[in-house]
RNA sequence: GGCAAUGUAGCUCAGUUGGUUAGAGCAUCGCAUUCAUAAUGCGAGGGUCGCAGGUUCGAAUCCCGCCAUUGCCA
């Protein structure tokens, strides 16, 4: 090993304990594990942890449902979060978990020097109660109708419907989402960490540690004021207990990153390495965190103004990325596009997704589009079509002709230098987590291959007598130019690798060694490495998420509060009270936005001899043009109602909670604008 | 509601500090070719760079407003 070996210890996120790994963690692991194996394929001694993160309520309600200890739902979870993570090639040094001795004597440690350093506050705060349950409800778990909008099934901090924020005390005709029982307002004091005292240190510290689209987003943070963070709960909870508070415990979000540490000692202490050379406050060694833009707040703030009032090194970089969106739009369960790791590897290798997300992934925090039909022809073009064709197409020659043996010169010194003269630049690259520019510059060495074999023939010399050298001398070539190519993608795709390898009779595929020849080298039997995507297999990735959220619906109707339970059937009334109600079958002639509306979509309803202009609160559920043409039942006579945007002539009938969860009414076919319901 | 990021060919994306006729891959079409997992090569068509203003000799790029998408609001 060189004298300018790194060491690197690299994070990604910690997934929550209650539920599956899906494409949107995915996209997180593999950006990470394709860095980390290019650190250790350069020689750099790079390791790479994580942790399930295994506190918090909704595991301890999770558990509680399941009729399960937490402890039995958590390593349940690691269990299948592990396989999935393997599956997908995931190289993880080390995946332990929060709920552990080494993550419960650093929390307490690292608590203890905040309170010691007078960076702990108490403040005595009303919250909501569970009465029946007898705990303390977050947010989340305090369910009914906004005080601003009356939109019913609204959480406790903000409505779906008017974009209102509030406290969940506000909330009219409250209940809890666990018991359904009516919430009460109780008093209790809370532990706090005084953010505020850091500003100074973290402003400086946020100017060079995250990207320059993270920088925006934080100094509007830090013009808002640093607000004291919330670090404790009261019992019952699923967590650590703080050590001077009995009946208080640490908030999930205080010991998750610290389990980064706690699962780094676990893998020291295996593996005889020196924890303290990696954490004390003047390591020179480097630490990375891979998260998601939606937790940057957590790793940009909190935990660098932990360590430093910890008295323990900081990050030297938080790498933030986007998310994942389906064709086009977030991922959706009615769509069939939250696509879970398990479904996804029941129909296709790993390494294709590796490949689509390397091919598109940069250093910035966009959001990726996994476009299924692009993913296909991308995989199929570019690895197969491409990368794998050029072994293909001279491997039968060697083989064949030459006993599997290359030639013992390089045929065109001028492209096998352009191909390893990208070894820096791809090197750098993804250094610079770019990887969809090192995929180009890769993918254009595959072209030159194939442009080349294309120029030199050999199956025109094959037929020529005493051009056997020159057929060699040209197989060898494109076999070369393969090899630099699978070394360069040996990151992405580590099990082609492994079959190239075996293919190419080689060990590994050193960073330093790209550059040297294949020169009167045997090589094996050449067995197709890739196969191509097939279209019905991507559709049945779909198909399957569908079948599996139907499921998982009909599971969880049965276990939660009832939709009678929730809303009671309203008092009975006379036939003529109904009948005053006239709803119209109308077809909804155009349906666009509305400017400045979050939440409303204009509709055009014809009702055949007259249109009404009605706004409807769909716009989270329905795009304008997939409405357009169809018809829906409205309430043609309730008065008009004038609003910020333009009179509304009615109302159209949804069902559902909200969000993307709302669903409009459609007649059978046959019923025509106009017509009454009765 | 506030803030941030994003919006470029049918699709997925590049476009460095504003500077000729806006690029690539895939898809489409034509030609060539058969060594290769119907793969490959050559060529062609295709864009008022979200919309509307402004600054400038000159804007995809800078400024303002609006629209849409995604995320955050501890």
């Amino acid at each position: 090993m060189s004298d300018n070996q790194r060491k690197i210890l690299v994070t990604s996120a910690l997934p929550y304990a209650n539920g599956a790994i899906h494409l949107g963690h995915l996209l997180e692991y593999i950006q990470t594990d394709i860095w980390v194996r290019f650190q250790k394929q350069r020689g750099h001694n790079c390791t790479y942890v994580c942790a399930d993160d295994a506190h918090g309520t909704p595991i301890m309600l999770k558990a509680d449902q399941m009729g399960i200890t937490p402890q039995a739902l958590i390593d349940q979870t690691s269990e299948e979060h592990q396989r999935d993570f393997s599956k997908f090639l995931i190289g993880f040094d080390n995946f332990y978990s929060t709920h552990s001795d080494e993550n419960r004597d650093f929390s307490a440690m690292i608590y203890t020097a905040l309170r010691d350093k007078g960076h702990i506050d108490k403040k005595t705060i009303t919250q909501a109660y569970d009465p029946e349950k007898e705990m303390f409800l977050p947010d989340r778990f305090v369910k009914g109708d906004c005080p601003k909008c009356d939109a019913k099934d609204q959480y406790g901090d903000n409505c779906e419907k008017c974009g209102a924020t509030y406290s969940p005390v506000e909330l009219k005709n409250a209940y809890s989402a666990v018991s359904g029982a009516k919430p009460v307002e109780k008093e209790s004091e809370h532990y706090f960490f005084k953010l505020g005292d850091f500003e100074n240190f973290l402003r400086d510290w946020v100017d060079n540690h995250v990207q320059e689209q993270m920088k925006n987003k934080l100094n509007e943070w830090f013009d808002a004021g640093l607000q004291n963070w919330d670090i404790s709960r009261d019992a019952p909870y699923w967590g650590f207990e703080i050590p001077d508070a009995p009946g208080k415990y640490f908030y999930v979000w205080l010991d998750a990153p610290i389990g980064y540490m706690a699962s780094f000692k676990n893998w020291c202490d295996k593996h005889q390495v020196d924890f303290d050379e990696y954490w004390n406050k003047d390591s020179q060694t480097e630490l990375y965190h891979f998260i998601g833009k939606d937790i940057a707040y957590f790793h940009s703030l909190f935990w660098p103004a932990m360590l430093e009032g910890a008295g323990l090194r900081k990050p030297s970089g938080v790498f933030c990325h986007g998310f994942v969106t389906v064709e086009g739009q977030k991922m959706s369960k009615s769509r069939g596009t939250f696509i879970m790791a398990e479904t996804y590897l029941n129909h296709l290798r790993p390494e294709y997704l590796r490949y689509y997300f390397a091919a598109k992934l940069g250093s910035g925090i966009d959001d990726i589009d996994l476009n299924l039909e692009d993913f296909r022809l991308r995989v199929n073009a570019d690895l197969v079509n491409k990368v794998i064709n050029i072994a293909s197409r001279c491997a039968g020659f060697i083989n064949k002709k030459f006993d599997g043996v290359l030639s013992s010169e390089i045929a065109e010194p001028e492209l096998f230098q352009s191909a390893i003269s990208k070894s820096e630049l791809i090197a750098e690259l993804y250094e610079t987590r770019e990887y969809s520019k090192a995929m180009r510059e890769i993918m254009h060495i595959a072209d030159q291959a194939n442009q080349y074999i294309d120029t030199a023939e050999p199956w025109v010399l094959a037929k020529q007598e005493g051009s056997e050298k020159a057929v060699q001398d040209c197989c060898s070539m494109g076999i070369n130019l393969f090899k630099i190519i699978c070394a360069y993608l040996a990151p992405v795709l580590p099990d082609v690798a492994k079959d190239a390898q075996a293919f190419l009779n080689l060990d590994d595929f050193a960073w330093q060694e790209i550059s040297k020849p294949l020169l009167s080298h045997k090589i094996n039997k050449f067995k197709p490495l890739m196969q191509r995507v097939e279209e019905d297999k991507v559709n049945a990735i779909v198909e399957e998420t569908k079948q599996n959220l139907a499921a998982l619906e009909e599971a969880t109707a049965k276990a939660s509060v009832s939709e009678l339970q929730q809303e009671p059937i309203a008092e009975t009334i006379e036939f003529a009270d109904f009948a005053k109600v006239d709803l119209r079958v109308a077809e909804i002639v155009n349906a666009e936005h509305v400017k400045k509306a979050n939440k409303l979509l204009r509709l055009t309803l014809s009702l055949g001899d007259e249109t009404r202009n009605v706004f409807a609160g769909i716009k989270s559920a329905y795009k304008p043009e997939d409405l357009i043409g169809k018809h829906t039942i409205m309430v043609a006579n309730l008065a008009t109602r004038t609003m910020k945007f333009g009179d509304s002539e009615g109302m159209v009938l949804a069902a559902g909670p909200g969000g993307e969860d709302l669903w409009i009414l459609e007649p059978h076919q046959g019923a025509k604008a106009g017509m009454r319901v009765k």
